[in-house]
DNA sequence: GGGCGGCGATACCTTCCCGGTATTGATCCG
DNA sequence: CGGATCAATACCGGGAAGGTATCGCCGCCC
C-alpha cells in the first residue's frame, strides 16, 4: 500500500464525498474515485458503501480509517525527525521538550537545571501547549520528548518513565465557603452551586456536550475560577501558580496525577536518552 | 514520501550495499540509485556516505532507518488489520490472542472462561509463541492482543492493562542444596557452578555474547535446569508447570513481574474491548 | 605499477500509471 | 417529468518508474 493511496482513502472517508475529497487533495474527481477502487481491488475489501448519492464506510473502511491515520502519522513523523537529524546532527542541534503550561514549574526547572550540568548536554527548547497538544506534536516528530499527565494523558505509543505522583487539590475563588476546610472530597465539589467543573476539549478540537465552560489551557481556567465562574480540581504543584484571589483545598479522593517523561520509541538520540536518564535520576 | 520510497531505503540501509538490495526489491540496481537519490534530494539531507567501495549511514540515514522501519511496520498494519476486518466482519470472525507458552496458565484460562460467558463474546484463538515474537505479532495485526511481562517485554507502543503482579521463583534441579532454603537473593544465584542463567535471544534474533547457554523459549530452560545445566529465575506462577525434577524457591530480592493485558491503539473492535474490559475485572 | 574486478552513477529508452477533461448513468428533489 | 448532484466510465497526454548499456572510480592482485 502507497502512502498515496492512504492520504486518497483517508480523505475520502474523512469527507465521505468524492468530489469534496478530490478538492482537498488537490486532484480531480475521477482520478480518486479510481484510485480508491484499485485500493480496494488490492485490498479484496470493499471500503466504502457507494450509492449515486452518499457514501458510507464498512466495517473494514472504519478499520483503515483508523489504522490509516496511524500509519500516515508514523511516516510522516519518520521524515520529519530524519530532516531534523540533518539539520542537527548527533542532536547537537537542541532538543526540543514540550509540556503543559499548566504543568509544575519546579519540577521542569530543576529537570532543565540538572541536564545542562551533565557533559555533553544540548541546548533544549521548551514548548508549552495546552493539553490536546503535546501527544501530536510528539507523535508528528515536532518534539523530542514531552512532560505528560497521567491519567489526563495518553501515553500509548511512547517510552515514559514515572517522575513524580502528587495529590489533586481543588481551586476555589478566595473566601469560598469551602476554602475554611482543611480537605474535602469529590462528592463535596461535584455539583457547587455557580461553579461547575470546566470542560476540556478532546483530541479531535471538539468539546463534550453538558454544563461548564469550555477551556483550553490553565491560565483560562484559572481565570475563570477567579471570575467565580468555575472551580478546578488540579494536581497539588499548582498551588505554586495562584495568586491571592484563588485558594486551594486539598481532594483525598480525586485520583493521583503521575508526571511521566515520554518519548517516542526507535528514538535514536544520545541527547533524549541523557535527558531521559537524568530526569529518572531526580526522582 | 511513499512507502516505496522507504522500503527501498530501508532495504539499501539494511544491506549498505546498492547491488543486494535491489536483489532483494526484485528491481535493477540503477532505478534503486536513483530512488535513493530523489528521496535525498526531496528531504534535503545526505542519508548515506558512498564511496564508489563502500556505502555507510549518516545520522539521518540511520534516524530513517529506524523510523522507516516502525513506519512500514504501520503501514503493514493498516493493511492486514484492513483484510482481517473484512474476512471477519464486526470481529465476528474470532480474536487472536498471543502469549508466551510460559505464562501463567490459570490466568489465561480464566481469562477466556470469564469471557466466553459474555453476551456477545466471539471465538478466541490463542496463539502460543516465544517471547520475542508476541511484540511483533501484535505490531504487524497478525494479533488482536497479547499478555505480555513487564519489565522483560517492552509495552512501547500498546494500550496496556495491569492484570497481575507477582515475585519471582529461582528453579533448580531438585536435589540442589538451595532447595532446602525458604528463600534467596539474586546474589546467591548469581554464580552458581555449573549451572549459569541462561541467554535470550534479542529482538533481532541474535545472542548477546556472554557464558550460559542459548534458549528461546521456557520449555528448552526448564529442560537445561532438569539436566544441571542451568538455572532460571521465573515468576512464581511457573511452578504449576514444574515436575518432580525441578524445585523453585523464592528469590526475594528479585524484580516483580507484572503481567499485562495489551492491545494496539487505535483498535476499533468491540470484541478487543470486552476481552479487556474482561480482563480487568478478573483483577 | 598496470590490468582486472566490483560497485555506484549516468545516459537513454520504454512502458505504464497517474492525472485531467468530457461524458454517462443513477438517484433525489421539486 | 426535468434539473441537479454525484460517482463511474472513456479517453488522452505527460511524467515517473524500471530496464539495458556504459562510464568512472577505487581497491586488489599478480
Amino acid at each position: 500500500m502507497e502512502t498515496r493511496e492512504l492520504r486518497y482513502f483517508v480523505a475520502v472517508a474523512e469527507e465521505l464525498h468524492f468530489g469534496r475529497a478530490a478538492q482537498r487533495l488537490g486532484i480531480a474527481q475521477p482520478p480518486l474515485s479510481r484510485a480508491i477502487r484499485q485500493l480496494e481491488r488490492r485490498l479484496g475489501a470493499a471500503l466504502l458503501e457507494r450509492t449515486s448519492r452518499t457514501v458510507a464506510l464498512t466495517e473494514a473502511g472504519s478499520v483503515l480509517l483508523a489504522e490509516g491515520r496511524a500509519a500516515l502519522d508514523a511516516v510522516e513523523a519518520a521524515e520529519r525527525r530524519t530532516r531534523r537529524a540533518a539539520l542537527a546532527p548527533a542532536g547537537r542541534g537542541g532538543l526540543v521538550l514540550v509540556t503543559k503550561a499548566s504543568a509544575s514549574r519546579e519540577l521542569l526547572a530543576e529537570l532543565l537545571d540538572a541536564y545542562a550540568a551533565e557533559p555533553g548536554a544540548v541546548p533544549v527548547d521548551v514548548l508549552l501547549c495546552g493539553p490536546a497538544e503535546q501527544e501530536r506534536l510528539l507523535r508528528e516528530g515536532r518534539a523530542d520528548v514531552a512532560l505528560l499527565h497521567r491519567p489526563f494523558d495518553s501515553t500509548a505509543g511512547f517510552h515514559t518513565e514515572e517522575l513524580d505522583t502528587e495529590g489533586q487539590v481543588v481551586v476555589l475563588p478566595a473566601g469560598h465557603p469551602l476554602t475554611a476546610r482543611t480537605h474535602v472530597h469529590m462528592a463535596d465539589i461535584t455539583d457547587l452551586p455557580g461553579l461547575p467543573l470546566p470542560r476540556w476539549p478532546d483530541p479531535d478540537g471538539t468539546y463534550p456536550p453538558g454544563p461548564g465552560p469550555q477551556v483550553r489551557d490553565h491560565a483560562q481556567l484559572l481565570q475563570l475560577v477567579a471570575l467565580g465562574r468555575a472551580c478546578a480540581v488540579s494536581p497539588q504543584s499548582c498551588r505554586a501558580q495562584l495568586h491571592g484571589d484563588l485558594a486551594a483545598v486539598p481532594v483525598l479522593d480525586a485520583p493521583n496525577v503521575t508526571t511521566v517523561i515520554a518519548w517516542p520509541p526507535h528514538s535514536r538520540s544520545t541527547a533524549v536518552a541523557d535527558l531521559v536518564r537524568t530526569a529518572t535520576r531526580l526522582r
